[in-house]
RNA sequence: GGGGCUGUGGGGUAGCCAGGUCAGCCUCCCAGCUUGGGGUGCUGGUGACCCGAGUUCAAAUCUCGGCAGCCCCA
C-alpha cells in the first residue's frame, strides 16, 4: 500500500455503474435506501455541494436579467391538459393526486412534470402590454415523473428535486431567439464553472421538447462512453401563447401573442460533476463547488513534546483560512493519518495540507492536491500559506478543466466518407460494389461499433441519422449548435450538416 | 417495450438447489488498552433472514403475490 493505491473496497472508475453508486454512498451524497422508487436524500455534504453548484446557476441568472419566482408543485388537469403537443409528451409520466383525504377530487392535480402550464396561465394575467415585456423568470423546484426505465440516482429519477427551469416571454420572434443565444451563453459559462465539458447540439425533430419549435442541448460523456444530456434550451414560438392566450398590446395598439422561450437544468449537473472528475479514490471536486476546500491534517503523536505546538500551529492555520473566506476544516479527530487521507480523498476535498513535528523543525508544511495526488512543500507562514492556497486551488481548477476537456476531445470519434468507405468496403469486400442496400447497413453498423468509444462525428442526413437509431439504438444527439460545415451523408451522399450520434444514459 | 437475476445486523456477504444446530464471516459502531508521516493491533460488546399469504410437525431455505434494487436486449 502506498499513495498510488487505490481506496479500498471502492470499485475502479472503469465499473463505471458500481463506481457511481458506490461512491454516492461513500462520499456521503445521497442515500438510496429510502423506500420509493426513484427517489433519493440528499445527505449534508451532498446537500452542500449542491447548494455551491446552483448557487452559480442562480448568480448567472439574476445577473443576466432574470428573477427568481416560486410556482405550486400542484396543477389541474384541465389546465395541463390544454396544450395537445405538450400533454402527448409528458402523459404517460404524470402523477396524479385523486383524492384529498377520504373524498375523491372533482379535478384531479398532477404533480408538476415541468411547469410551463402552471405558469403560463399566470403570465397570460401577468402581460398586459409591451412593457410588461421581456419577462425572464426561473424557479429551482421538485419536478415528478413516473419513469418506467430503471432508475438511477441523480441520473433518471422519479422525483427531480432541484429542477432549475427558466422561462421567458419576449415582444418579437428576434427577441425569443436572441434569448436562446443567451441562454446558451449563460449555461456554457455554468458548465465552464464546474470544468464539464460539453456539445450543444440542435435535437432532431423527433426529440425536441414536446411543443417546442426547436430544442437545443448540452451533453457531456460519462467515462463509460455513454453521453448524459445535462441541458435543454427551447424555443417555444407563440404555440403556448396561443393556447394560454398570452398576449400584450404593443406600442401600435395591436393584440399580438408573445413569443417564449424556456430552458432547464436538473441535478444531473450534480451527477456530471461525480462522473466527469471522479477517479479511483473518490470524488475530485472543483473548489468552487467543493463543501471543503482544504483540510488540515496534523501529524501528532500522544507523546511527542512537540504535540501541543503542532496543534496550535494548525489552529492557527485555519482560522486565518477561514477568515479568508477559504472553507477549511481542522480534522483533529481520534484517527489515523493515513486514515484520514483516504477519508478526505474520497470526498474529493481539493487541497490537503499536512504539519507535523518534522516540518515544525524544517519550518515548512506539505500540500497534496487532490486531482493529481502530488506533494510539495510551502513555508509554514500563515500570510504565505493563505497565499499559495489561493494560488493552487485557481491552479487546481484550471488543470481539472483542461485534463477534462482533454479526456472529452479524446472520446470524440470523427468519420469521414473516406473512412466509413473503406472500413465498410473491407468487413464485406465480397458484395460491397454490387449490393448497395447492404453496404449502407454495413456503415451503419460501423457507425455503431466505434460509438462504443464515445461520441461519433460525421456527416449524415436526418433519415439516415433515424435508420441509424433503428439498427443500432444509437441516439442521434443533433447537428452542432453553432456549426454551419455541410458536406455529403456517408450513407445517401445527400448534402447535409454533421451529426453527432452515440449511446445514452 | 421485452427478458433475466437478487433481497440475510448500518455496509458487504456465507447458508437456500437438498426445509430441522446457538444463522457463520469481513467491515462499521460502542467500551477498554495499544498505536500514530498512507486504512495500527488485541480483548469484550450491541445489532439481521424485505413485506404478506400459502405448503409443512417444522420455512432464511419451497410456492404465489406485493414492494424494492441490479443486469442484459430493443
Amino acid at each position: 500500500m502506498n499513495a498510488g493505491a487505490a481506496a479500498k473496497g471502492l470499485p475502479r472508475r472503469d465499473d463505471f455503474s458500481d463506481w457511481y453508486s458506490e461512491i454516492l454512498w461513500r462520499a456521503e451524497i445521497v442515500d438510496t435506501r429510502y423506500p420509493v422508487k426513484g427517489v433519493c436524500v440528499w445527505q449534508p455534504f451532498g446537500f452542500k455541494m449542491r447548494s455551491l453548484i446552483y448557487s452559480i446557476l442562480r448568480s448567472l441568472l439574476d445577473d443576466s436579467g432574470h428573477e427568481e419566482v416560486l410556482f405550486p408543485l400542484l396543477i389541474p388537469r384541465s389546465e395541463l391538459m390544454k396544450e395537445e403537443e405538450h400533454i402527448k409528451g409528458f402523459e404517460g409520466e404524470v402523477f396524479w393526486v385523486t383524492r384529498g383525504g377520504y373524498e375523491e377530487l372533482d379535478v384531479p392535480l398532477a404533480l408538476r412534470p415541468t411547469s410551463e402550464t402552471a405558469i403560463y396561465p399566470m403570465l397570460n394575467l401577468w402581460i398586459r402590454s409591451h412593457r410588461d415585456l421581456p419577462i425572464r423568470i426561473y424557479q429551482v423546484v421538485n419536478v415528478f415523473r413516473y419513469e418506467t426505465k430503471h432508475t438511477r440516482p441523480l441520473i433518471r429519477v422519479r422525483e427531480i428535486t432541484s429542477f432549475k427551469e427558466a422561462h421567458t416571454a419576449h415582444a418579437s420572434r428576434e427577441d425569443a431567439e436572441e434569448q436562446v443565444h443567451v441562454a446558451v451563453e449563460i449555461y456554457k459559462r455554468f458548465f465552464d464553472r464546474l470544468a464539464v465539458p460539453y456539445i450543444v447540439t440542435e435535437r432532431p425533430e423527433w426529440d425536441k421538447f414536446p411543443g417546442a419549435e426547436r430544442t437545443i442541448a448540452f451533453d457531456t460523456l460519462m467515462p463509460d462512453g455513454r453521453t448524459m444530456q445535462i441541458a435543454t434550451i427551447h424555443m417555444l414560438g407563440d404555440k403556448f401563447a396561443r393556447t394560454f392566450d398570452i398576449t400584450f398590446e404593443d406600442c401600435d395598439g395591436n393584440r399580438k401573442f408573445v413569443q417564449q422561450t424556456c430552458y432547464g437544468i436538473s441535478e444531473r449537473c450534480v451527477a456530471a460533476v461525480i462522473a466527469v472528475h471522479g477517479d479511483d479514490h473518490g470524488l475530485v471536486l472543483p473548489p468552487e463547488v467543493a463543501p471543503v476546500q482544504v483540510v488540515i491534517v496534523p501529524i501528532v503523536f500522544s507523546r511527542d513534546e512537540m504535540r501541543d505546538d503542532v496543534l496550535s500551529v494548525c489552529s492557527e492555520l485555519r482560522d486565518a483560512l477561514d477568515d479568508a473566506n477559504i472553507r477549511v476544516v481542522l480534522d483533529d479527530s481520534d484517527e489515523r493519518p493515513g486514515a484520514k487521507f483516504y477519508k478526505w480523498e474520497m470526498k474529493g476535498v481539493p487541497l490537503r495540507i499536512e504539519v507535523g513535528p518534522r516540518d515544525l523543525k524544517t519550518g515548512k508544511c506539505v500540500f497534496v492536491t487532490r486531482h493529481d495526488l502530488n506533494k510539495f512543500h510551502v513555508n509554514l507562514s500563515t500570510e504565505e500559506v493563505v497565499g499559495m492556497v489561493r494560488k493552487t486551488l485557481a491552479r487546481i481548477y484550471e488543470e481539472m478543466k483542461a485534463n477534462a476537456w482533454r479526456r472529452f476531445n479524446d472520446m470524440i470519434i470523427s468519420l469521414s466518407a473516406e473512412t466509413t468507405a473503406a472500413s465498410s468496403a473491407e468487413s464485406d469486400a465480397s458484395d460491397a460494389s454490387s449490393d448497395t442496400s447492404a453496404s449502407d447497413e454495413d456503415v451503419l453498423s460501423l457507425i455503431g461499433a466505434k460509438m462504443r468509444g464515445g461520441i461519433v462525428n460525421v456527416f449524415m442526413c436526418p433519415k439516415c441519422g433515424k435508420a441509424l437509431k433503428e439498427l443500432t439504438g444509437a441516439s442521434v444527439l443533433g447537428t452542432p449548435f453553432d456549426g454551419r460545415k455541410k458536406g455529403k451523408c456517408v450513407v445517401c451522399s445527400q448534402e447535409c450538416a454533421e451529426l453527432y450520434v452515440a449511446r445514452t444514459y
